[in-house]
DNA sequence: GGGGAACGTGTACTTATTACACTAACTTTG
DNA sequence: CAAAGTTAGTGTAATAAGTACACGTTCCCC
């Protein structure tokens, strides 16, 4: 039996099951999202009329979700250890059939009408100085402001409003912000952060007071320079210190945000 | 190609997908599971020995996830319009190999190596007064106190942690626990509810004070009757109340649980 | 009628949230 | 080199929310 598998162009793949990631990005100004066009070949149609899509791939047989995402993101970005995270599972009947080339024909008549579940994640870049390029399944690559998503194929519009709806509320509960930051960053560019990503203007005194009390930042021996205004103190977000803060507050949400 | 496909048994049906239902009741007491044990037959093995598991079953082609996970919850216990919340994709690729019958012989072949991918739901069932009997796949059916979950089949001991968990985070989001009690209830046995799914004792003072104060409940014209202590005020959820609540709050989680 | 059991209530204290405006430090421009 | 432009950085007073805590009440049962 494996032997017929293994004259199979798609043996080890699921045709049943994908991975799509939703790729946040921010840029101390907008929160953006990374979207892909493919590459001609067989896969071309799946992406009708070049519409752009969210970086995603059917899943191996070898792989568990998270290690298919984890894939995904690799090539596509060459990224690694990234935050990754899952949000929801999409299945709808109509959402994405599978085409039926020659490879999967076998399949295609086994299976007339199955379509593809996807289980997206969502997913954190820091993207200061990072320029992703063209590679592997990707004839394009390119970051969009979340405010400009253009329409996308199949269901990825939905996919990405409740990518942002979980970003939301997963930020309201674990200080991950930070994965979208560069190492030192200052107290304006984390305020923009978090308004970008919960779409409504924090004041400024009660955010900074907020977000100090929680004793998971430390202020650096550096200062912002060639700025055109007072410059700005850097600060790093400290992963042991919040560590500490989160074994005192087993249950609670961490809430920077004057609600 | 149809032709192939309906002298299939399952034709019509995803092999590689399938839902999982963490059904949770409360007996004014404790937090229960809701538990399985399959008939014989060709799913026997997919069981083994006997375990007791969660609800679940593969997905047709021709429906939605959420539409899959009603149909499983709706066979077992013939309850329709029962809370219901997608909430994890499980896939590790050694949780739930299919079994290598005759009916997914085609399909075996070419994918010896495929793994279920489960999609997890959370539901809610007003346990009071209801007593689930076995029918359709089930051989045995029971309700299993959140402390003493047995050795279940495959990986649903994680599939039940990661629900209670995720039923934890929910019901500090939204007053879902409405859905584990009759319409009307005491107070006291709201309380019960909160601290057995989040498994920590709240001041009875302060979770009163709280809980009034949002305006979602309306006394009834009731008290209990026949106990042997002073008898409760009944209440009941006031639906309607909850959606101005929410349109005067739209950002914020609907929190009763003093810290 | 006494004991047992859960119900129902209030207050004082501490902590968190909110609203709000000006000076400081740098660059660029004229 | 002065003025304009830009963001940084800071404090307080008023209100709201959270916390800790104890005792009389009302029913049933014996």
């Amino acid at each position: 039996m494996d032997q017929k598998a293994k004259t199979l162009p798609n043996a080890g793949i699921n045709p049943n099951v994908s991975v799509d990631c939703v790729i946040f990005g921010f840029d101390f100004e907008e929160l953006k999202v990374l979207l892909i066009q493919r590459k001609e070949g067989p896969d071309q149609d799946l992406a009708r009329e070049g519409r752009w899509a969210l970086p995603g791939n059917l899943i191996r047989d070898d792989e568990s979700l998270d290690t298919a995402a984890g894939r995904v993101l690799g090539e596509l970005t060459g990224l690694e250890r990234i935050y990754l995270q899952q949000f929801q599972a999409f299945g709808n009947p109509d959402r994405v059939r599978r085409q039926a080339d020659a490879e999967w024909l076998h399949y295609m008549r086994e299976q007339p009408n199955a379509r593809v579940i996807t289980v997206a994640y969502f997913s954190l870049v820091k993207l200061h100085g990072f320029e992703p390029q063209p590679r592997s399944f990707a004839r394009n690559v390119a970051w969009f402001p979340i405010d400009e998503v253009p329409d996308l194929a199949f269901d990825h519009n939905e996919i990405v409003e409740s990518g942002l709806l979980a970003l939301q509320r997963i930020l309201r509960q674990r200080p991950i912000g930070f994965e979208l930051l560069p190492r030192k960053f200052t107290l304006g560019q984390l305020q923009r952060l978090y308004e970008a990503i919960l779409r409504r203007p924090l004041d400024k005194r009660n955010f900074r007071k907020k977000m100090l009390k929680k004793d998971i930042l430390v202020a650096l021996d550096e200062k912002q320079q060639g700025v055109p205004h007072k410059p700005a103190q850097y600060y790093r977000f400290d992963k042991q210190k919040y560590a500490e803060w989160e074994e005192k507050n087993l249950d609670a949400d961490f809430d920077v945000v004057p609600v």
